[in-house]
DNA sequence: CTGGAATTAGAGAGCAATCTCTAATACTTG
DNA sequence: CAAGTATTAGAGATTGCTCTCTAATTCCAG
């Protein structure tokens, strides 16, 4: 069967996430995760054909990572919860991974991988189908309405504001202060509230 | 006195601006500045010593455009106006100035800029300095109080929610909802109100 | 122990980008 | 009109990165 791996995908994309984290996209240079790993840049390259399929592996697994408690918090029963547990999700996912969430946060796909892989095409195209599902389910259960209004107040109140937060937790060299989850949950409800009036 | 100038500094500015706001950070090449004006790279140079000293001026010059308006919403006499006016100052600039928000928006002056020139080291320093004195002039203006949660919760009303909505409307490809002002100024005072029962 | 297959190792080709250097050019002043 | 100077023009040195190619290595199966 051959010799054994010694430096396995997993590895590689830890390696491209520490530098992609620490010092930006241009940081993850195929030559510095080998570095990292202690292998000739050669090594990396029986394993992905490309670095943009370095890149695009790492963003789809991390994006995968951080919608899996997302996704279980904007589905649960009780809308109110529902509300709590995605703001909650987002802003304590960022303090428990840091340096994905700096991928996920401060950088756009398209700024982390120039080219984005053939073999990859599918996965790109439904990453985000799961989420906005989520959110247009959201809406409809909680408000019976699919407006566009509507859908946009929910994605403004679960994903964006949050994701501010998050940014803000990113930059800060602090922690985050307590009242942060609460001040962002009530933002949320304030543009959801507001749905019920019109 | 000489030759008069055929690409002054503004239009290598303007040229890397649309580059940069086109392509992200990885665009606004030398070379690729030089081709959008017409110009041989070496011409570049003339007028500026580094590729980092034209994106960093692009940046402080961006910054202050933005500035000015947003300055002027926060100190104005009524808290209630300048929430408003702060709100709506964000979101309209970005509208109305889509490529010079894309670039402060989306990218961060770290990745934008490898090494920031030493002749402009104070620029940058004190680049922020209004800002974060009118908000915490806003805070003790309007609550009385300048401590950490109060400046904390302004900041996130003013800045991180309004920036969520902007970097929201710069992705979108339809432009921004007429609720979206209303429901970020709703946000805002949503973060604020919370502060007077504290 | 031995043959074979997967993997590592390492050098280097090719390309693109920054920056430099010198010569040519056009404008302005006296 | 002449002289001086700021500017443009363009070629090329250098660097760093992606990706390729071949030889060496290690492990497993029989």
């Amino acid at each position: 069967m051959g010799r054994a791996p010694k430096y396995d995908d997993e590895a590689i994309l830890d390696a491209a996430l520490d530098l992609a984290s620490e010092h930006g996209p241009h940081g993850a240079t195929v030559v510095a995760i080998a570095e990292r790993l202690g292998a000739p840049s050669g090594s990396i390259y029986h394993r992905f054909a490309s670095r943009d399929l370095i890149l695009a592996r790492l963003w789809i697994r991390t994006i995968r990572r951080f919608q899996e408690g997302f996704l279980a918090a904007v589905r649960l029963d009780d809308p109110d919860q529902a509300v709590r547990a995605a703001v909650a999700h987002t802003l304590t996912w960022t303090v428990e991974h840091p340096r994905e969430a700096k991928v996920l946060v401060l950088y756009r796909r398209e700024d982390l991988i120039a080219l984005w892989p053939d073999e990859l095409g599918d996965d790109l195209a439904t990453l985000n189908d799961e989420v906005k599902r989520s959110i247009t389910a959201f809406a409809r259960t909680w408000f019976g309405a699919v407006a566009a209004e509507t859908v946009g107040r929910t994605r403004l109140a679960l994903i964006d504001q949050p994701y501010a937060a998050s940014r803000r937790i990113i930059s800060d060299t602090v922690p985050p202060p307590p009242w942060l989850i609460d001040a962002v949950t009530t933002a949320a409800f304030a543009v959801l509230g507001e749905m019920r009036q019109s």
